[in-house]
DNA sequence: TAAAAATATGTAAACGTTTGCATGAAGTAA
DNA sequence: TTACTTCATGCAAACGTTTACATATTTTTA
């Protein structure tokens, strides 16, 4: 079934040159003269040539593909960042390679490792963040192939980051609910070994320091922040001794199930309940009522991870970047109990 | 910087061998000694041997990797789909590179080639649909890659396709709205050169022919179905003589702004105003209210896709294979003027 | 005990490119 | 004319595997 393609090899022969020739035609060679050269490209073009990138690859030792690793594909901030990445890598002549982990660890090292059979040229990875010393990673370095993280990132000093400030984006969100008169706020924190989250937590905590509103660790949820935790995770805190009266998740999914439960509940968001999410997810803005959340410039996150992978790919002796996006605060109404003053929709 | 990656040579060196035997043993071929098999594993596993897959692949002319190419990628429908193959293809030891065409038919000729270029064994494609005689197409026919086309397929009969049931599905939506009590329907339907839209819309036309309601082309709208474009289609049909009493969109992001717009209007969902939409996206259940939509079992699509091209791969002469999935109506609160019946969250 | 069969390993070519070096032709300077 | 450049192309090896075929060793059979 299976037709051969053509080679450079056959079309070396029809035109009665060699191979090296053409390859250098091809690749317009300043020192293959110009008859040569469109003589060349008529014909690949009449054959319906198309490069072997096995076969290139192989020889030349270096791959034009880049691998990309995020938890799943269907969350909007993950997608946007890809978006990001292949708009610089295609005009740069790459090709990118998706892999999801669903956030299970083992996937990921299985990733990084089918990704380095594959020869990829870079990787750019978000997620299990804390993995940087897994034996996958270290073989990526070993091998010189560079490893961009984006948002979730490592701890660790020596390695490229592209973040968003995580820290300054949940004080913005809880600075805003304490503005607006909220004073027991509920966190629901992501899982704490992920610096995303961590670091969410901290900006929490340092709006209520700044706004002298005693810390209730009865407050601070730790969960995997899905949707349906979401839905039960807010019940404790609907009435009660715990009973409060706003609400900021590390998940605009999360943030999502509360609201749910809430709404069955009968009560009123954001008059008995503020709340606000993060991420900036496609929904937050068309529920009932839209969602106040942070959103971290997800396009933008890619566009600089896949510069900074493809200088480390140039570059001799590259130096580890660690780049911070500085996010921002969208308000809506889950979280304007005071009169309304700035809607962005 | 870059470090070289263990050869196959290298190891046999360490172990007195060659490489040919090196190669038989990790791939655990039968005549090798078992003794031999084992002091070669190990070694490989002591030495953080990864294959090079280019050169297997270039070598073997097989290439364990597919393509897919859908356009775009944060849809849930698309993802889904995407989970589904996936799932499988990972069951089969073969990777995958996914591609966006962002709806334009030159991404997409780009992508086929930039896939056939990196040697896929087959190509797992959702888009454009009529293209399937275009020269990119050719090409992989001619070279024996096969190609599914999934949802969205060409209407040409000599590919190998895995669909919905969109005609079955669009009549059960319009079906239920008359049940209910709507008579005059509007239909966002998607451009007509796209297979799926068409059967929509030929499953609408025959819902309202069953029920002997006059057909009123004025109702039809044909739109690229975005969310933005939908806000401002429906306005015509809310007041005045064109003035409607439900929506079924063949989107359910051109409904989704349809409804933001109603509701701005005060209109009242579902008594004034029904609304059905299509592909269950996540958002659907969450909105308010609910929006009743189509399942399209986008994850099983995904699953018979892959499965249709693994087949395909093996086998010396594929035959065509058209598999039909039946959609599934589900039922939420937009179109339920009724007393309430079953809601299916 | 010789021959045949089975088992395990080695040899070398091939996959389609790329690339350092060599070669030959044409042009320029002395 | 000779020698030195410059320009365009060819030669052949290399990238890391796989695989048909050959060879060597052991086991079985007559």
């Amino acid at each position: 079934m299976a037709i051969k393609r053509i080679t450079i090899t056959e079309l070396a022969k029809e035109l009665n040159t060699t191979p090296s020739t053409v390859s250098r035609a091809l690749r317009g060679h300043e020192c293959i003269s110009r008859e040569m050269r469109d003589k060349v490209n008529d014909l690949a073009i009449k054959r319906n040539y198309t490069v072997n990138r096995l076969a290139s690859s192989l020889r030349s030792g270096s791959s034009k593909t880049l691998g990309i690793i995020v938890p799943r594909v269907n969350r909007d901030f993950f997608s946007n960042c890809i978006s990001g990445i292949e708009e610089v890598a295609a005009k740069a002549g790459y090709t990118s390679i998706i892999c999801q982990t669903h956030d299970e660890q083992e996937k990921e090292e299985k990733s990084v490792l089918s990704l380095i059979e594959s020869n990829v040229a870079g990787i750019l990875i978000s997620t299990w963040s804390d993995s940087s010393q897994s034996p996958a990673f270290i073989e990526a370095n070993r091998l010189g192939i560079p490893v961009i993280f984006f948002d979730r990132a490592t701890k660790d000093i020596n390695q490229n980051k592209v973040v968003v400030d995580d820290n300054l984006g949940a004080y913005e969100g809880v600075k805003h609910l304490i503005e607006q008169g909220y004073k027991r706020i509920v966190h629901f924190a992501g899982p704490q070994h992920i610096k995303i989250y961590n670091d969410r937590k901290e900006g929490y905590l340092k709006a209520l320091r700044e706004f002298n509103i005693p810390i209730d660790k009865n407050l601070i949820v730790e969960n995997p922040l899905s949707k349906d935790i979401g839905y039960d995770a807010i019940l404790p805190f609907l009435k009660g001794p715990k009973k409060a009266d706003a609400l900021f998740s590390a998940s605009d999914y999360a943030a999502l199930g509360a609201i749910i439960r809430i709404k069955e509940m009968g009560i009123s968001i954001p008059d008995e309940m503020g709340i606000v999410g993060f991420s900036n997810e496609m929904f937050t803005s068309i529920i009932d009522p839209p969602m106040t959340t942070i959103d971290q410039h997800s396009k933008r996150i890619g566009n600089y991870a896949v510069q900074a992978c493809l200088e480390a790919i140039k570059e001799e002796n590259p130096v580890f970047k660690n780049i911070v996006l500085s996010p921002t605060l969208i308000i809506r109404e889950s979280s304007l109990k005071k009169p309304l003053r700035i809607i962005n929709k």
